[in-house]
DNA sequence: GAAAAATTGTAGCCCCTGCTACAATTCGCC
DNA sequence: GGCGAATTGTAGCAGGGGCTACAATTTTTC
């Protein structure tokens, strides 16, 4: 109950981590989609992810409760102020990490994809020297 | 059947992606023990990823349902041939990452954490620019 | 060699993600 | 206004990963 439960906090994160992945990705693509075409559905989300609109309102069921989304029954997904924050951070990061990738010569394409992948498990610090470097490889073109 | 699978591949694989993630994960950290301890026990595996050993019973039946581990109740686990390989791969990968970080700046204990979650997000394209990369900057300290 | 400790296995629970099938609601069009 | 299509919601299932509790087996220790 007490030592056990700092120590095992880290695990606990194993678990949650990858409901903060899909949170992080869930927003972000709200944020998009309204952008792009003023609301975001469910099936709009369905579509971008690729999966069924059962799994989007399941995911966005979990959101809500953890106040990132809002919305009534048939109506388009709402952010709230956190959620936005949220996406606004998410989308930082995925410029970063694929602008960083673009920078040492990953395709357009591969760095799509592996931008996803990676963007949630990159520190502060990597995400610093992405940056730093991206510009000194941009400055200096010494191959 | 179709057009639908090609383009959802991507996303199917989110589900055995992870799966596959923990695989490799599991084998190589295997691997690693046996190296360094002689065999390799779930109480060693459970420790080293600071889960309960349940979960690693789970994982590891898994794994041998996929034809990478082997072991007798109660007794230590064996990779299978499969299951060397991908401890093999894993590693290479591993390192990679883990010593083009440190290349561009990310301290030891950082390096250490993000590797672990990227490894498994980057492509063999990417890989090959970080491995260049990493050359030309311990080459080349013009900071 | 037997008791204690460590390790492994099993049962059963929770939560997340994924699905199909079917019901309900809203939207679009005539 | 209403009917069909599109969208959303709900029920229920599979499977991965996490756990505790308890049973079984092996290892250690005396």
């Amino acid at each position: 109950m007490t030592s056990r439960h700092t120590f095992s906090d880290r695990h606990r994160r194993t678990r949650s981590d990858h409901a903060q992945e899909t949170a992080a990705d869930y927003v972000e693509a709200i944020d998009d989609i309204q952008a792009a075409e003023g609301r975001c559905r469910v099936i709009d989300l369905a579509r971008r992810f690729d999966v069924s609109h059962v799994t989007v309102t399941k995911a966005i069921a979990r959101l809500k409760r953890e106040g990132l989304v809002t919305s009534e029954p048939y109506r388009p997904l709402e952010l709230t102020e956190a959620g936005r924050q949220l996406a606004a951070k998410a989308r930082r990061t995925h410029t970063i990490v694929y602008e960083f990738l673009r920078a040492i010569g990953v395709s357009e394409q591969v760095a799509a994809i592996d931008t996803e992948g990676i963007e949630h498990h990159v520190s502060r610090q990597t995400l610093d020297c992405f940056l730093e470097l991206t510009q000194r490889l941009r400055g200096d073109q010494s191959a």
